[in-house]
Formats: structure tokens, C-alpha cells, sequence
DNA sequence: TAGATTGTTAATCGATTAACAATC
DNA sequence: TAGATTGTTAATCGATTAACAATC
């Protein structure tokens, strides 16, 4: 048994071969190496080998991965071989995009659930989805057994949601809003704010000083 | 001269630690420390420091750092303290969610151009912004003096975008759809999408074998 | 067999943290 | 002055990469 703590970065890099994985299956490509995955997505292949053998052996000596094989452990590693229903705070236009990805969507994260605080919301329907008031959170999150919750809420409304989500026993959060939130220990939360790549894009900008030597140290 | 190559990770911390001073600002703090913004963020405290000390010495000994100061600078750091141009391409709901923030952003980012391919969309308006055709794109772009793009289309016409914007003369790419782009060495892009966050979120969740240990080596 | 490629160990590199002199 | 906190060096920790035996 290995009982090595996976790292962040790993886990973080599981998602991107599931995707070069797909594209290539789509391609109708049955075989793939370490290398190639490397030159696709700009990785050394040691560290593609060495995350893929942190949970077994998928490969075969001389020969590389088998891309079906190969995603379907990925799916069984990440647990997106099971079902996983999903509840969306927040019914803007960015809640209505991501419940679009629903019909896209290979794996069986599904958003079941849709909530919103404002009466002009409630009762829409998004994508077959009516939206729910954010009263019927609690009942909900039980009875779809969803372990999982997306807020798209304003920033001063965030962290008002992410505490009636795990109040009502998420287990994860992945959080659009600028704000920082505060959660138990045992709830992980993802951020997804779009500001802050935006802002770390900018610092790569050239400038009259390039990011290199933009320092205002002398 | 400070000409050391400031890593990626310090990058992407300096947006979050401009969120927590902004909202210090916003609470009319004058002044915090790196240990107050290290249980704020849940950050090593000399981590803050030494992140900080890569830019110049911005802090007072004995007394902490200047909040209105700090924002100051980091914003410097990042270039946002002057007005950058930001084009998007895909008018449907992910990019409406996207043009909403710039009625919030404090920031000089704004978007200013967005364009579709689709006829159905070129002419309407977003935020006092009209969609306009993918082929005004180029001159668009060197007219406004625009340096990032933002690509909100659907993944197969991703790397198509990606490749405009390229040619057009951007230098950054906030890329949300869910596909691996190849730009030149020189182009910065930073991913955004939604799903690999969630896809890495499944992967902590308790399972029947919770993350830990649902490794398949025996 | 010869060539290719894995899984894994060891070496390297880089990032985080602890510790503390300087100083407000 | 005494207490607090920075900026920075040195120590630690962890992640990436190189190298190679095993083997298809």
C-alpha cells in the first residue's frame, strides 16, 4: 500500500492529461508515451511518469500508455467514474454558463441544483433546472446527496453561501467570487476568481521595464 | 538592481494579497502586519515578507506595512496601476458574465472590444460595448492598443481565436475553454478553466477509500 | 535481437519556513 | 527603554528532472 501523500501540483495536473487524453481518443490515437504527452502540454515526461505511478502501473515498458485504459483510471482516481451531483449558488450570467458545460460535459459531474436569493430569479428555468430559492439549500444539498458547491454569488454574498453550504454538509467549494473565504478545515475549497489570473497576466505584460527587471530596488 | 527572476508562485500570490488589502482598505485599516495577513490568508507570514522583498522594502520594522501604501505598489508590481486594454472573444453567457466585472473591477483592466463569429451575436450590446465580427479584430486591437484577450468560445474554435489574437499582436491570454492551446514561446497564457478545478476538487472528496488512500498499488 | 519506453531511484533544483539582527 | 515587526540569511522541505535497469 502506498500511502504517500499525493501532492496539490500532482492532483492539479491529473485534469489536463484527462483532457489531452480525451483529444486524442477522439483521434482515434490507442497508444501514447510519456514523451508525447510531454511535447503536447509543454511537461517534462518524467513528471507525467512519476504522477501516473503515484497511484499504479498503467504503462507498458516499450510500448507507453493505452489512452482508453489510461483515462478511465484517471476518472477512477479523480472519482468522476461515479456520479457527482454538483449544486450552483448564484443564477447570473455566470451561473448560466457554467450550467451550460452540464450538456458538454464527459464526466459525471453533473449540476443538479440551482440556487438564488433574489425572487426575480426564482422559479427560472436554466437548462431544465428551476431555480431554487436559497431556503430549499439545505433539503436539497440532503436529498440530491451533493457534495459539492459553486459559487457564483456577488463577493459580499459569498461567504454567506459557503456557510450554509457546508452547514448543509458540502464537502467541497470551488469559488468564482473575489473575495477570500473562510471554511472548516475539513471543507476544500477551490478558487476560481477570474481577477487574480487576470491581474498575474498583467504583471507578464512588457512594459517600459519589463516584468524581469521591473523591481524598484536599486 | 535586484535582476533575480521572480517565481511564478510569488506572481500568483500578489492578486491575492492586493484582495485582502482591499478589503482592509475598504474596513479603513491604516496599517497591518505580515503575521495579520498570514491568518487572514492562511499564509506563512515570512512568506508574505520575503514575497514582498523580492519588489523593494515596502514595510516598517516594528510597525507593519501601510495598507493604502502596499495597494499602492503591489498595483505598480503588477502594472495595473496604469489602464490596460483587455479584448474578448465569445459573446455568450460566460463572456457577459466576464464584461459585468468591469463595472466592478477597481482595477485599470477593462474590457474594451468584443467580438463573435456568430452573425446572431455581432451588433448586440454588453455594457455599452458592441459584439463586433471576428474580422474587425485585428484592426481593433492595434487601434485600441489592447495587450491581453480573453477567449470565451467554445473549445473547438479556441486555438483558431488564440491564433488571431496572436497575430493581432497581444503579449497574454486568459483562456476559458476547456482545450490545451499552443502560442509562441513569447505569448503568456494562463488557463482558466472551470473544469479541470472541479475535476481536482472531486479527487478530495471522501470516497468509499477517501483521497489518501484510494491508490490501486498494492 | 534492437529499439523504445516504462517505473523508480538518486541528484538537482527551487520554494517555503525558521531564525535573528536591525530598527521603528 | 521594551515590544513588535521588518528584511534577509540559512536551514529545511518538497517538487522536478536525469538516469537507468527492467521489459515489452
Amino acid at each position: 500500500m502506498k500511502q504517500t501523500k499525493i501532492s496539490e501540483a500532482v492532483v492539479r495536473r491529473l485534469p489536463i492529461y484527462l483532457q489531452v487524453l480525451n483529444e486524442l481518443h477522439n483521434r482515434e490515437v490507442q497508444t501514447v508515451s510519456s514523451q508525447e504527452l510531454g511535447v503536447k502540454l509543454d511537461l517534462n515526461p518524467a513528471q507525467i511518469r512519476k504522477d501516473l505511478a503515484y497511484f499504479g502501473e498503467f504503462g507498458r515498458k516499450g510500448i507507453g500508455y493505452d489512452v482508453l485504459y489510461l483515462i478511465e483510471k484517471i476518472r477512477q482516481i479523480l472519482k468522476v467514474d461515479q456520479p457527482i451531483n454538483v449544486a450552483l449558488a448564484g443564477a447570473g450570467n455566470l451561473g448560466h454558463a457554467l450550467c451550460n458545460y452540464n450538456k458538454y460535459s464527459k464526466d459525471n459531474m453533473k449540476i443538479t441544483a440551482v440556487f438564488d436569493a433574489h425572487p426575480s430569479k426564482i422559479g427560472i428555468s436554466i437548462n431544465n433546472l428551476q431555480v431554487l430559492p436559497m431556503e430549499e439549500l439545505p433539503r436539497v444539498i440532503v436529498q440530491q446527496n451533493i457534495r459539492i458547491g459553486i459559487i457564483t454569488v456577488p463577493a459580499f454574498e459569498a461567504q454567506n453561501v459557503a456557510n450554509q453550504f457546508v452547514e448543509a454538509g458540502i464537502e467541497g467549494i470551488l469559488n468564482f467570487a473575489p473575495a477570500i473565504l473562510r471554511v472548516p478545515e475539513h471543507i476544500r475549497i477551490h478558487n476560481a476568481d477570474f481577477t487574480r489570473d487576470l491581474l498575474s497576466l498583467a504583471y507578464y505584460l512588457a512594459g517600459e521595464g519589463d516584468a524581469a527587471n521591473e523591481s524598484t530596488v536599486d
